[in-house]
RNA sequence: GGCCCCAUCGUCUAGAGGCCUAGGACACCACCCUCUCAAGGUGGCGACACGGGUUCGAAUCCCGUUGGGGCUGCCA
């Protein structure tokens, strides 16, 4: 350790109204990575003082989100709920010092000021400082602003952007204090910072604006009591994105970690792909986190938007899939394949505005499934998939009654191949006899192709559509061997009777 | 409207004045491998928004234009 500068505190501070979204795993993540290598602490502070929308069960989804993404917070939660005695003395101390003032326009007589400002010619919007020298004294339903300078600039030194301005003339009397007496969140969010001692904030650029003003907080919170606490050193990322440009959002976008999670997503994957958004490696992309750990800087993430691209998740996802040990694989697919697999299944998650579930439930009941026999196939399964929630369309074979149907695959492969009774009919009879083993169920099946003038690529299909019922699928000789003689030969019959009754 | 941010292949990015004929990854296309499908291998397509400067030299620095985005709540 050559650095002396001290241990960096950063905070996580997100807000429980829904869903984990993908930004805010990302904020947390680059909180989380650059706290990390410089054996700092990384804060979780829930900022539940919105009645109207925060739920407890949202605080319990961040805090598992965070949990299933291995970054479990350092210190917390906290719940700035519980800071009202803290907000309350800052109040106090801004109230005693002057630099708040009460206000008792409405929404209404505000817009309609600026309305008539903009007739005349003036386009600043905004409160125009109508009660700053009014001397109204407190009172329930008189909101407290903070007299801001009215020359000047406020600079912001952003870690990722350097050096920003914001010219004070733009920047309006802002309400701190609402009519009942509580905090809003730009003063909450600041007092909160300097009770914990922060040292960084690391967010959404969408944040950016509101900086100046919890800068002009601080410097006022330090005059006003007496204290002289340092500023910490802000961090704005750039947004996450959709296809069209617009910031991801809850409405629209696909955004819910839990989602994510419940579609078979591996957390170190989804880290791996959410460190790639706003930043980079180097020309290996896919590291372990260790690697990541080292090599992030706050000042090589990009300042550009990234767009959250579904595509890419999914092909990192396949390749820490395939890189799992067959035991992990099969361990890791179980919640999507066992229907009771014990401590954590998909579920939880539904579409707010559908109500549809982010996967199916496998559509076999508890007491077919088996472990061995889903262990059996596991490895050839593993290559196959880029999310678990894929497994178990590939494995419905084995844990079903009967093989599945799919009309397209019957047509294609069976109905409209002259061939295929044939087929069928060879397959019945070679099976019988032929050693159970996929070296000798290749061979055998080799052998009826060249028979009908195949080759074994064609010639397979009609048994694999019988038995695994779909044209593409696990590879067919593992796959028999698997289910077994008995009922391989009773799904070839079945498929031969459905197709024409024997004579 | 006001304030602020941003601008390299379709997408995520490498690039901190000469190493750039602009590199990698996803996606896409072709071929190879192959019992289907994947995976894998090889190759291909494909970008410095535009205009001015500065400089011997600019994707890299400056200015402008254009385009995109964010914020603009007694929500957080």
């Amino acid at each position: 350790m050559t650095d002396t500068a001290p241990a960096p505190r950063a905070r996580f501070a997100p807000s429980p109204t829904g869903y984990f979204h993908v930004g805010s795993a990302r904020a947390a993540l680059y909180n989380w990575l650059f706290v990390r290598r410089l054996g700092g602490t990384f804060i979780l502070r829930i900022e539940d003082t919105d009645e109207a929308r925060n739920r407890p069960e949202w605080t319990d989804g961040i805090i598992s989100a965070l949990d299933w993404l291995g970054m479990a917070p350092d210190e917390g939660p906290f719940f700035q709920s519980a800071a009202e005695g803290e907000h309350a003395a800052a109040i106090e101390a801004l109230w005693d010092s002057g630099t708040l003032y009460a206000c008792g326009c409405t929404r209404e007589e505000i817009d309609e000021r600026t309305k008539q400002r903009a007739a005349a010619g003036d386009p600043t919007p905004g409160y125009d400082g109508h009660c700053r020298d009014l001397g109204l004294p407190r009172g329930e339903g008189r909101a407290l602003r903070f007299r801001t300078p009215d020359e000047g600039v406020v600079p912001v030194h952003d870690l990722v952007r350097g050096d920003v301005e914001f010219p004070q003339r733009a920047l309006e009397d802002f309400i701190c204090v609402k009519g009942n007496g509580k905090p809003l969140f730009v003063l909450a969010n600041a007092v909160d910072d300097r009770t914990m001692a922060i040292t960084h904030v690391i967010r959404g650029e969408d944040q950016l604006p509101t900086t100046p003003r919890q800068i002009m907080l601080w410097g006022a919170l330090n005059a006003a009591e007496g204290r002289d606490l340092a500023l910490p050193a802000y961090a704005h990322l750039p947004l996450l994105v959709n296809d069209r440009g617009k910031k991801l959002s809850k409405r629209r976008d696909p955004v819910a970690v839990e989602m994510y999670r419940e579609q078979g997503y591996l957390p170190a994957a989804f880290r791996n792909y959410l460190a790639l958004l706003g930043w980079s490696p180097g020309d290996e992309e896919i590291v372990p986190i260790d690697t990541i750990i080292q090599t992030f800087r706050l000042e090589d993430v990009q300042r550009s938007p990234a767009f959250f691209d579904i595509k890419k998740l999914s092909h990192i996802n396949g390749v820490y899939i395939r890189a799992l040990p067959v035991e992990e694989f099969v361990a890791a697919a179980r919640p999507w394949v066992d229907p009771q697999p014990g401590e954590w299944a998909p579920g939880g998650w539904r579409d707010p505005d559908t109500g549809a579930p982010a996967v199916e439930p496998p559509p076999w009941p508890a007491e077919r499934f088996d472990a061995g026999t889903f262990a059996a196939v596991a490895a050839v399964a593993q290559e196959r998939v880029s999310v678990l929630g894929e497994v178990p369309e590939l494995v419905d074979f084995l844990f079903l009654e009967d093989a599945p149907t799919d009309a397209d695959s019957w047509q294609k492969a069976i109905a409209g191949d002259e061939v295929a009774p044939r087929i069928l009919d060879d397959a019945l009879a070679a099976y019988r006899t032929c050693p159970w083993d996929q070296d000798s169920l290749h061979e055998a099946t080799l052998a009826i192709a060249e028979a009908v003038g195949r080759k074994l690529g064609k010639a397979q299909a009609p048994l694999r559509v019988a038995v695994m019922g779909r044209t593409r699928g696990l590879p067919l000789f593992d796959s028999l061997a698997v289910l077994g003689r008995e009922e391989t030969l009773r799904r070839l019959a079945a498929a031969r009777s459905r197709l024409a009754p024997p004579d």
